[in-house]
DNA sequence: AGTTGATAAATTGTCGACAATGTTTAATTT
DNA sequence: AAATTAAACATTGTCGACAATTTATCAACT
């Protein structure tokens, strides 16, 4: 955490440690002690509590008086509600993007995907998180900020924290990069419907991959 | 506020803090003084620091380091977005519990449309907030927690809010009642796809009702 | 009257301390 | 040995204080 920005200490460290908690660094289900954590970023605990109030707004963390705050455990009842939300969500920020893309946002869209058209050759094709994501891209072009807060303030992050969990943060079936394609195509001829339901079926897809890694996951734990 | 309670201070500073906002006893755009506000509740800053975390995360508060936390102001563009919104998260919500209300949640939702018949007649049909709204019972009907969470944590106030600026919480014409029943009937006959629509056209009619309101409310404030 | 600069006052961000609550460990009883 | 109770320790919730930053006020100048 480098000191000096023009953000609080607070932002700071609500930042350090949604990733840390995100990116698994700080497993699901632990407990955070406000002292220890304090002691590790060398901040005082008003500056933790601060970050874990806004942690436990964000579902991230889950937090009783008393008690203290831990980190949400990830479930497949949880996974499956999730999902259906996000497919709500990006099917929505996809027909809006289709009717609300700036032209240089919709060029960025094709930059992008024709960046990322040798990494599917190699079969490498994957999604890491931010400016170079397919969705956050979508998600932007909406231009609806309500939108935007919604699934890049709490929704993304829970969905990356499964697909870490899961290990899927590495290569996937090229399937993917079509599928991009046929979405971004359908947003480019300013088709909203189309995009909404290209959308939904890919998070669809989506959510049945990862749905069943979860599941494989789980069998592969009881059977340690 | 009342002590004592198992919640914390804070959690109870935060939903004070929420309701006077959302109740309009703090206008929108104002600025919050944390040394007023915990005078007034009579707690310490770090109360109302932990409680003004979250309603940023809420999206009621914007807050900038070293110069604070203000309500958020209403506009026509950002009611927009809310309402697309809504009306996604709320179509979901209403196939969802179509397909997942449990028979005593269904009784509770015909028993409230009942209670409120006669209310109808008088032309008073409203929606108080909590356990009396007919969008309550349908988004916990759902049946799926993150659904809620984002519904109840966030959309629900931020619309409120919007309804209580333009004084929209007394009567209404009684077409919503009609369309409460159409969206009832279908859910107890778990016709998802019909609740789904039925529930759009709803937040659609409501949004342009809201927005022509809105509209109207700067017109008139700009003739002042 | 409007602008600029300096000073005072207020507010915010963070700190360490205290009291209350919960957890862990040790001692006692069965 | 197992269960219960008491004591010690750790953590959380809240407090007031300090330093840094911003805002408000006032005086001087144009």
């Amino acid at each position: 955490m480098i000191k000096g920005d023009t953000s609080s200490m607070a932002e700071l460290c609500f930042v350090s440690l949604r990733d840390a908690i995100v990116e698994g660094k700080v497993k699901q289900g632990s407990k955070l002690s406000e002292t220890k954590i304090a002691e590790q970023y060398q901040v005082s605990r008003a500056v933790v509590r601060d970050a874990i109030a806004k942690l436990e707004v964000c579902r991230l963390v889950e937090r009783k008086p008393n008690i203290g705050a831990k980190v949400i455990s990830l479930n497949e009842a949880s996974l499956n509600e999730l999902y259906q939300v996000r497919s709500a969500l990006e099917a929505l920020a996809a027909r809006l993007a289709a009717n609300n893309m700036t032209k240089q946002q919709r060029q960025q869209l094709i930059s992008l995907l024709d960046s990322q058209k040798s990494v599917v050759r190699s079969n490498n094709y994957y999604q890491e998180a931010g400016d170079v994501d397919f969705h956050y891209h979508i998600i932007t072009g909406s231009n609806n900020q309500s939108l935007v807060d919604l699934l890049l303030g709490s929704i993304y992050y829970l969905v990356r924290m499964y697909r870490v969990q899961l290990g899927m943060t590495g290569p996937r079936v090229s399937n993917a990069y079509f599928e991009h394609q046929q979405i971004a195509m359908a947003i480019e001829r300013q088709d909203g419907e189309l995009a909404e339901m290209l959308m939904r079926r890919h998070i669809q897809y989506s959510m049945q991959t990862i749905i069943d890694k979860f599941a494989a996951n789980s069998i592969s734990q009881l059977q340690l």
